[in-house]
DNA sequence: TGCAATAAGTTTGTATACAAAGTATAATGC
DNA sequence: GCATTATACTTTGTATACAAACTTATTGCA
């Protein structure tokens, strides 16, 4: 009968670390930019598609729709951003790039690698990142359809 | 030429989303037992290992430092464990579990089970998870080890 | 049309998470 | 011995993260 509590059987402790160390990892890079990691998400999916709305957003980054508030605020503060209101559903906010949130992407470019870098060197042939790309991706999808 | 700035391609969103997620499914369940998630992570800590010390609670849990002090400070208020200083080094600080505490250990028996159900259930099949725990050790030791 | 149900986004309250600076004690070196 | 350095923990300030309640606009349908 092995002991479910002990604490390094826990593949949820361990998802929760990784997590972390890999925002603390971002941080200092990010940080270069003006950006924190949540921001960093939504840019990353405004870069790819532009003029969406908040749910789609939320929809896109998985950032709960409160927090989204809040991050919003803060990237039009800073002037990334601008905000119109849809005329053909006034309860929706579009959010657009400003010319300051395209330049932003030029900037952001080396992070991706500079990160994978430091994650996966030396790991590459310990690590099959597609396999656990695919695993987590499993366990979202799981988790996101539950309740 | 790929472009890594993509949302999708990006490993640390996932972990990111796939810890967030796993959070949520936690808090009803410690809600339960008046605790939080990282709370949770220090009493399976001391119901390993009881009578340790901040700086060894840190190293077991990932916790940090200056949130683990905020951490023991709550679960101290309510009364779960008792605090007392080392006599051979007064910089330290020992935390022992209450009888309040012990006992928290037989509720908190069904947990794992029941997260471990609710995320692995259909999945054992896709998901290997003894291989995704060790891709997440290797990551978390890697990220761990840099600077 | 009228209005209940729903959807989009905001607000509030609480609990993380962490860098950086601060305090007190212990260990080290000369 | 005593100054220096290091260790253990706390405090502060800022930014997450999220449930729950709220506001306003739209939809569905009797």
């Amino acid at each position: 009968m092995e002991n479910l509590l002990k604490l390094d059987k826990q593949i949820c402790h361990r998802l929760y670390t990784a997590s972390n160390s890999i925002n603390r990892l971002y941080r200092p890079l990010l940080n270069n930019l003006g950006i924190t990691y949540p921001q960093y998400l939504v840019f990353l999916a405004l870069w790819e598609n532009d003029g969406i709305s908040m749910s789609q957003l939320t929809e896109r980054t998985s950032l709960d729709k409160g927090f989204l508030t809040t991050i919003i605020k803060s990237i039009d503060e800073k002037q990334f951003i601008t905000l119109e209101s849809d005329p053909n559903d006034k309860r929706k906010k579009i959010i657009y790039l400003s010319k300051k949130g395209k330049i932003l992407k030029d900037k952001a470019k080396l992070i991706p690698e500079k990160l994978l870098c430091q994650i996966t060197e030396n790991l590459s042939d310990e690590v099959n990142l597609n396999e656990l790309k695919r695993s987590l991706d499993i366990i979202i999808n799981s988790l996101n359809h539950k309740s």
